[in-house]
DNA sequence: AGAATGATCCTCT
DNA sequence: GAGGATCATTCTC
């Protein structure tokens, strides 16, 4: 079942928190690729300096302005590509990083596009995830409600389940805690890494 | 185990 | 012309 509008349409915080378990599924030329969200950060309005819209409207944020609902995909260091959920009421600019997923299909052409098959290291970052979920800059603007890209309901975590921490790879901002993840995740950004030797 | 660095390019000043 | 919501690799302790 697709997300309906309505689930963006609300608190960016309340929306990171709830896409949580939720299914992203991009169906492209090359297959079907789709995995559960276990890890998400906020950005939130012109107030927020981390946030992209603090600088103010251009051609770049424009989408996040726009209706909720829709993805804001932006490329990023030169290498990688970056996804975001925008959220709140149209016109207010804020929006949720999709930060890590657990692959669930097309987990061959994921690898693939990855090279790499270690499972837990697919999709553990905002900049691997897109790799491999072969999402770049034509996905940019595309309604989550119904297109190549959407995502559909999945499953319910506990508040016991779930860490709030601060935001990773930013200069400010870094007081709020605004990065949520699955607490015992090993396909989150801080999760998977090969264990202590004592 | 933690810090530093190079790759690489689009966007805004 | 500087810098950035990253990643993998190489360094230094």
């Amino acid at each position: 079942m697709v997300l309906k509008r309505s689930f963006y349409e609300r608190p960016t915080l309340e929306v990171a928190r709830k896409l949580l378990g939720k299914i992203l599924k991009h169906k492209s030329p090359q297959g079907i690729t789709s995995g559960k969200i276990v890890e998400a950060e906020a950005y939130i309005g012109p107030d927020d300096p981390a946030c992209h819209a603090s600088k103010g409207r251009t051609p770049r944020n424009e989408v996040m302005f726009g209706q909720p609902g829709h993805a804001y995909v932006y490329f990023n260091y030169g290498m990688y590509y970056l996804l975001n959920v925008v959220t709140e009421r149209e016109g207010f600019p804020a929006a949720v990083l999709i930060r890590a997923i657990e692959p669930t299909e097309g987990i061959e052409l994921m690898s693939t596009r990855r090279r790499c098959f270690e499972l837990t290291q697919l999709a553990n970052g905002p900049g691997k995830l897109c790799v491999a979920m072969g999402i770049d800059k034509s996905l940019n603007g595309a309604d989550l409600c119904g297109s190549a890209l959407i995502i559909e309901d999945g499953q319910e975590y506990s508040d016991a389940s779930i860490l709030w921490a601060p935001r990773i790879g930013i200069k400010h901002g870094r007081d709020k805690l605004w990065r949520c993840y699955v607490a015992d995740g090993k396909f989150t950004t801080s999760g998977g890494r090969p264990a202590r030797r004592s």
